[in-house]
DNA sequence: ATTTTGTGTGATATAGATGTAACATTAGTT
DNA sequence: AACTAATGTTACATCTATATCACACAAAAT
């Protein structure tokens, strides 16, 4: 379950740019145009881990929607703030955020503030949950993988794959384990479908394709060598 | 690999206190903070074996998910309960789980009692399923034979014939008597093929291929010389 | 609607495993 | 020592499991 994110900006190419670049960081993104969204949106989503809150919008400002927020929750809010303005920022810890950045911003740096504050609020999750094996290194958060820091694009059926074998490690799994437990209990397949799926897989992962090994007459099983 | 747990409770002091306790004992946590994110969590991580229910959380109350997930999955459940609530408990096990622990209670007999349930479900599992003969180890949960720590590849006829003759060990073994075990017992083939697949696994094995002893007129016999 | 991406299945190719037979060697017998 | 039967060894034809490819279809994105 990806952590969601509640961003609001009046302007659009803000919140797309935003929205693209921690979606692809893994978080699910909900996007307001003025005070008055973001605080419907927030009621209507419980679940909502972060909020990023544009000072200047229409209808209720950044800090009017903070201070709103506030009164039902500790969700930790992220203010932006137009450069240089002292009382903004003042005012901003008042009304009960927990940071603040001005705008302009570089995207990493505030990627790499938004993981922060995700970690700061709930634990290890957003980012080091991921398993590294060789190689190869499952991002469980933003399912996502990547050899030797190179991404990898898998599908859902492959990623599935793939995270199940290595929950196995070193286990022999039959084609119709992979199938109970990758495909479906009730899936009906061939064992075929298997193969493919593993040979695409290799294909994928390059030279960690060969963590996956074949044990001829059982299965297959995934190991480092 | 770790046995994974899955902690649902609503109040973060909680998780992070149970969570904590139990990483250090070498499991591997996945936290949720209400009765639809257990849900969500177990769906997709079909690899959790033990999971934990405080009975009060939002969206769904703990009976709910131990239902939910008794549908699916015979794995063991730990039920939070409040102190002296005697309905619950009933209703605890009449929704299918293992055990309940009321609260408050000693992080070392709760950890005690989570051990004992991995124990009476899992067994000893991750260590002792092999057998060891002088040089020659089978690890039989990994179909995987070494001799002196080396890797032996083993097709699936000689490893079954290995097995056979370990199972029996210092017994003399006939010929017809492997064909029936190892091949089966409608099987049609030659004593012939006895032997050579003996050949073939001694030239495998190595310096431990002489634990296979010949008993000329009457069969093979496995013993650690 | 069109393109792209994912998926499952079958066909074919390849590599590995198997059984048999031929020949070599050994152990036991005379 | 010579013989014989059992076993060891090797080679090879056959079979089987897997790898790989190509394609049809479905789902998703554009």
């Amino acid at each position: 379950m990806n952590k969601k994110i509640l961003i609001a900006d009046d302007e659009k190419r803000m919140r797309i740019l935003v929205s693209d670049f921690l979606s692809i960081e893994g978080y699910d993104m909900l996007e307001a145009a003025d005070g008055k969204q973001a605080i419907d949106l927030f009621m209507k989503n419980p679940q909502i881990h972060l909020v990023i809150l544009d000072v200047m919008m229409p209808l209720y400002n950044g800090w009017e929607v903070c201070q709103a927020i506030r009164k039902i929750s500790e969700v930790p809010i992220i203010m932006l703030t137009a450069k240089n303005k002292e009382p903004d920022e003042l005012n901003g810890f008042d009304s009960g955020a927990d940071e603040y950045i001005t705008k302009p911003f570089s995207p990493s740096i505030f990627v790499a503030r938004v993981h922060a504050l995700m970690k700061r609020t709930y634990g290890l999750q957003s980012e080091s949950k991921e398993i590294i094996k060789g190689d190869l290194c499952i991002h469980l958060m933003q399912h996502r993988v990547t050899v030797s820091g190179d991404i990898i694009e898998l599908s859902q059926t492959e990623y599935a794959l793939l995270l199940y074998m290595i929950q196995n490690e070193s286990q022999v799994l039959s084609r119709d384990q992979l199938l109970d437990h990758v495909w479906g209990y009730d899936y009906q397949g061939t064992d075929r479908t298997v193969d493919t799926h593993i040979n695409r897989l290799r294909i994928k992962l390059r030279k960690s394709g060969s963590y996956i090994q074949t044990q001829r007459g059982y299965g297959y099983k995934f190991e480092v060598t």
